[in-house]
DNA sequence: GGTAGGATGGGCT
DNA sequence: GCCCATCCTACCC
């Protein structure tokens, strides 16, 4: 069974969105007993972004963006699926960090089993909402504190070099052009352009 | 290898 | 009523 490095400490999120979705690659994203690293972020800084959830304030939706950093911000999309960010910036600033893309590194056989349509292990968790199924995260999970329990982030085992590579963000339509998302450079569980 | 179309429901104008 | 930070299947090279 691998072993992972300490949990990621709130300060760590307590930085501009940017940062934080480029410092989270090659960190291990920990749910009970399944694990990944990962590979693929994106930023959604609070203000002056459009494309970002917070861009029109405090909703029920939206309220744990602009609340402390760590915590998890999880929400429905298209009606059946979930996605994960990491909320940053300090509290009362939003701004969170899209998780897209994992390399499945514990608990592999029940990722299988929640994700049957996932024939190659690249898939298990390659996109946002696949992801989130392969590692059992769901609504309940909204607001939980990823520096303490069940959900958390830890530092790799073994310290490794990162190379990151920038692109456009995906699926999006308005700030289509704006450069934050962030990859592992030529990882093969990447969802999308690398 | 590639893509078009449908599923499906909350959030917000 | 329209819009999604998506995924899967069917179908076509």
């Amino acid at each position: 069974m691998p072993r992972f490095g300490p949990i990621l400490e709130r300060s760590c999120y307590a930085r501009p969105t940017a940062e934080v979705a480029r410092a989270l690659l090659g960190k291990v994203l920990v749910h009970g007993p399944a694990a990944g690293i990962i590979v693929e972020t994106e930023a959604y800084p609070g203000r002056d972004d459009l494309a970002s959830h917070s861009a029109r304030g405090v909703t029920a939706r939206t309220r744990v963006i602009f609340g402390a950093p760590g915590h998890a911000y999880v929400y429905l999309i298209y009606g059946m699926y979930t996605c994960l960010n990491l909320v940053a910036e300090p509290d009362g600033t939003p701004g969170c960090v899209l998780i897209r893309a994992l390399e499945p590194v514990a608990g592999v056989e029940d990722m299988r089993r929640r994700r049957p349509a996932a024939r190659r292990i690249e898939d298990i968790a390659r996109g946002p909402g696949r992801l989130t199924m392969a590692m059992g995260i769901a609504l309940a999970d909204y607001g939980a504190d990823v520096t303490r329990g069940r959900l958390v982030v830890r530092e790799p085992g073994l310290p490794q070099a990162i190379e990151i590579d920038v692109t456009p963000r995906i699926g999006i339509r308005v700030c289509a052009e704006r450069p934050l998302r962030f990859v592992l450079r030529g990882n093969r569980f990447v969802s999308g352009p690398r």
